[in-house]
RNA sequence: AGGCACGUAGCUCAGUGGGAGAGCGCUACCUUGACGCGGUAGAGGCCGACGGUUCGAAACCGUCCGUGCCUACCA
């Protein structure tokens, strides 16, 4: 990082990994507990220890750190708390993955050396994921980095199970419960995807057992009908009338089974008539409870027919449907089969068909803690935002069932639970007892069972920060400012966190919940890797830099809407990065040398020192509104517009011969405002941009000093907002506009300079227009610029021109003008002048519009219409004019 | 089935009742001492359709069409 002119490129690999590791090592991460500033605070999604950074990751992340570091610039004690989720059955997948390579299975090792296996591959591979945020920039306080299971934060764990298994909210029972046979656990509802699959709706006949006649039964899982206990019709339905009480012949197993009637069968669907598996299936459960049904177990946990299924004995589920529906057939069953596409649920994790099971599990009784939940967010102490995701969350917590915590898997938080093998009490404890406080046997067993991930992560705003503990992080942190995170985990983990945090800490986990857009790829599909469309942040930064990425991400950031991201859109931000490097690039090469201040002077003199000044404030209170209100896309745009069409594009051009030129005053004048709004814009843009910002800021000095990360958020100073100068700036803009506009029409070469005639009869627009002559002259390539009384000067008559803000502008083409094109380009910007001018004619003339609009809005619509019949009936006598040359010059 | 979004320039999309906008792409011209990852100018729109509210609608309301997503116990 030599001081001096800047290279010609803008190198950001070496940047980048440079000033991470200054800001870590100076400390400005670290948020300290004890300060006096007021507090900020997030806790980050804590991404799976198994992970790969990923684009929503990059998002996500993104977001948090323009906050943070938002934050800090702002004055406040930010604390962003990084971490990783231990992720239970995603994590234990990939070990199991690893050891089968072996050939092994977990069961093959045991328990013990099982999770030695787990902990050693976190220890290998746990801090990809906690570097690959590190080069995205994320500012987070990584001497706080927790992880689900590290010991303190276990505690928490087992203390929060034993107060609400001890308060009753936590049991254990027998339910039916999702299962998937492939990862061998009880899943929660939640966990379970329904994806459509076209499958078949199997007919199948059920004599019955008086002989006379048959059922026939509808149904996709014919496999399950082995552990059919009864048929079921609805009792309004004539079909079936005097059918309920009688029994029919369950085919192949030749078992006596009732048919039963309940209004929970539906009459239109298939036949009417359903077989009930209790064991198979949640709603055929509940109609063994309401009559009293057997429950016969076809298929086990793995997925495989169990001896009750007689000669299928074995087979795995999906081989037994095809074997049965031969069976089926060939004995004369098999009625009709039509398509049918219907939800069958599978496993989030492992994506393998989940099945409904009787299973002893452990429980919450989630209901009184999202009533709490509910009543927070409607009363406004934690605010979604958008407020759309508010009516998912209220539903989604109104219609809670149980939540089943247990899993049959290794890699967790196991159970504080221990069994007496004498008595069978159930011991729940903080501590393994030594012994059974029934009996006092000491042969106590703990509960294998592990606790569902999102368990834990549920208590991570509070149990990151050191709870149960009275710490003093949580007093000055908790509750937390906001949580950003994606919709897809908003019941997941944000609505467990706000049923914890408000049960045991007494008070929201964070007083806003940003929901942010799920990245997709340019068609809108979901990147998947199977799909082969994600893009990868990783290279992204590689090929573009961590800036161009960010800004990118952010800059499509618009609140309800998914991103459709492409890698051009991410290459295109580059440029905008190159921008920025490039505007750096000229203001030090003028800087050197100068002695300074870069600051403004108590009254700036000088129109477009005014101006940009002027627009300065007001380009700071929209950056910091738009950040305050989560507008991010709007923060980006804002920025990108003045950098590049105000900044770069009209001031510092207006401004370089100032930098060139002998007034050494007008020299001074120019770099110190330069440097100024330089500085102010890199403190604007580097939420979003830390890198190529913070860069910039260490080669300005003696401009800036420390970090650009110890600066202070520019404020927006109203002394400095100049509506004056804004105005005439416009004017001046205007006129250089129109006259590059006509080179262009007339196909003037850019390298021509040509002579420009303006007429006003307007003392300001004559003094603003001599003012600004250099200006004027500079920008539009005037080579004379005559400034006139448009009543004491003829008009040019070789020449092409046109009116802005009532003053005529003429570009001199002695000799070169061709009347007929300078005709047409009249005729076509007429067209245009006269459909306006018609429009607001039209509402002038309205009485109803006059009499109910406001009268700004009638006084608007009157000065604009002034305007444009003045506008009109100059080109109209300019084009008269035109049309006699044409003549004359065909005479 | 129900719910929620979204239909604006070729593409991706902003747009918070009174001027239809941006970026990319396209066309023309330009090695003007920061940047060709650039400059200047230009073309391109019945704002999905039809109604309604309003002095005034791309925006608000309704219906329809199209596209996504989420939820649900029709086996």
């Amino acid at each position: 990082m030599s001081e001096g002119a800047l290279a010609k490129g803008y190198e950001f690999a070496e940047v980048e990994s440079h000033w991470y590791r200054f800001w870590e090592e100076s400390g400005f991460f670290h948020a300290d507990q004890t300060s006096s500033k007021p507090p900020y605070s997030v806790v980050i999604p804590p991404p799976n220890v198994t992970g790969q950074l990923h684009i929503g990751h990059a998002l996500n992340d993104t977001l948090q750190d323009i906050l943070c570091r938002y934050k800090r610039l702002k004055g406040f004690e930010v604390l962003w708390v990084p971490g990783t989720d231990h992720a239970g059955i995603a994590t234990q997948n990939v070990v199991e993955r690893q050891l089968a390579a072996d050939g092994l299975t977990r069961y093959d090792i045991g328990r013990e050396a099982f999770l030695e296996r787990v902990w050693e591959w976190r220890a290998k591979y746990g801090g990809i994921i906690i570097n690959q945020l590190k080069r995205l920039g994320a500012s987070c306080d990584w001497s706080r980095e927790r992880f689900t299971m590290d010991e303190g934060l276990s505690q928490a764990v087992r203390q929060v199970f034993v107060s609400l298994y001890d308060s009753g909210l936590i049991y254990r029972g027998r339910r039916m419960i999702n299962w998937c046979p492939r990862c061998m656990t009880a899943l929660a509802n939640i966990e379970v995807e329904g994806e459509e699959l076209g499958g078949a709706l199997y007919h199948i006949r059920y004599p019955l057992v008086s002989g006379k006649g048959a059922l026939v039964v509808a149904t996709t899982r014919p496999e399950t009908m082995l552990g059919d206990t009864a048929v079921a019709v609805n009792p309004q339905d004539n079909r079936y009338k005097g059918l309920a009480g009688q029994m029919v012949l369950l085919p192949i197993v030749g078992r006596h089974i009732p048919v039963i009637a309940d209004t929970y069968v539906e009459r239109e669907f298939g036949t009417g008539a359903l077989k009930v598996t209790p064991a198979h299936d949640f709603n055929d459960f509940d109609l063994h409870t309401r009559h009293d049904l057997d429950v016969i177990q076809v298929i086990d946990e793995r997925g495989i027919m169990t001896e009750r299924a007689g000669a299928y004995a074995g087979m795995d589920r999906f081989a037994c449907r095809k074997q049965i529906l031969k069976d089926l057939e060939k004995g004369g069953w098999l009625v009709k089969t039509e398509p049918h596409t219907h939800r069958v649920g599978h496993c989030y994790r492992c994506h393998n068909i989940v099945e409904p099971m009787l299973s002893l599990q452990w429980f919450v009784s989630v209901k009184p803690l999202a009533e709490k939940a509910i009543e927070a967010v409607k009363e406004g102490k934690t605010r979604i935002v958008p407020a759309k995701w508010a009516n998912d969350y209220f539903n989604w917590m109104e219609n809670l069932e149980d939540w089943c915590i247990s899993r049959q898997i290794w890699w967790g938080h196991r159970i504080p639970a221990w069994y007496c093998r004498q008595c069978n009490e159930i011991v729940v404890a903080m501590q393994a007892p030594d012994r059974c406080p029934k009996c006092s046997s000491d042969s106590l067993e703990q509960e294998s069972d592990v606790l569902d991930t999102w368990f834990s992560s549920g208590l991570w705003p509070f149990s990151t920060l050191g709870w149960p503990d009275k710490t003093a992080e949580l007093e000055k942190f908790y509750p937390t400012s906001a949580l950003v995170t994606a919709f897809d985990i908003l019941f997941f983990w944000v609505a467990r966190m706000m049923m914890m945090g408000l049960r045991f800490m007494e008070q929201v986990p964070f007083h806003e919940v940003y929901v942010h857009a799920l990245v997709r790829d340019a068609d809108g599909h979901k990147m998947s890797k199977s799909k082969g469309n994600v893009i990868d942040p990783l290279l992204m930064m590689d090929k573009y830099g961590t800036d161009a990425l960010r800004f990118a991400l952010t800059a499509f950031a618009v609140q309800g809407r998914d991103i459709k991201l492409s890698e051009e859109r991410i290459e295109g931000y580059k440029h905008f990065v190159n921008k920025i490097w490039n505007a750096a690039r000229l203001l030090l090469m003028n800087l050197e040398g100068f002695e300074g201040p870069a600051e403004v002077p108590e009254k700036p003199t000088g129109l477009a020192h005014r101006w940009i000044l002027s627009r300065l404030q007001r380009v700071a209170a929209d950056t910091a509104d738009s950040l305050d209100n989560y507008y991010f896309n709007q923060y980006a745009q804002v920025l990108y517009q003045f950098l590049w069409h105000e900044y770069c594009d009209w001031y510092l051009e207006i401004v370089k011969p100032d930098f060139y030129g002998q007034d050494a005053e007008a020299g001074r004048a120019a770099r110190s405002i330069a440097a100024f709004v330089m500085r102010s814009i890199l403190v604007l843009l580097h939420p979003v941009m830390p890198f190529i910002t913070e860069e910039i800021w260490q080669r300005m000095k003696p401009f800036t000093s420390g970090s650009i990360m110890q600066a202070s958020f520019p404020e927006s100073r109203g002394a400095l907002i100049d509506p004056e100068a804004e105005e005439q700036m416009e004017t001046v803009m205007a006129v250089i506009v129109a006259v590059r506009n006509i080179r262009g029409e007339m196909n003037v070469a850019p390298a021509l300079k040509v002579d420009v005639v303006c007429l006003s009869d307007r003392d300001a627009h004559l003094e603003l227009l001599e003012r600004e002559r250099r200006t004027i002259s500079d920008l539009a390539r005037v080579s004379n610029l005559t400034i006139a009384r448009a009543s004491e000067t003829p008009k040019p008559g070789q020449a092409a021109g046109t009116v802005v803000a009532n003053m005529e502008v003429f570009v001199i083409l002695k000799d070169i003008l061709d009347f007929e094109s300078e005709s047409v380009r009249l005729k076509k910007e007429l067209g245009k002048l006269e459909k306006e001018f018609s429009m607001t004619s039209r509402k002038l003339s309205n009485d109803d519009f006059l009499q109910k609009a406001p009268d700004e809005v009638i006084e608007k619509e009157r000065e604009k219409n002034a305007r444009l019949s003045e506008k009109i009936e100059k080109l109209n006598r300019r084009l008269e004019i035109m049309k006699g040359l044409q003549k004359n010059k065909a005479t």
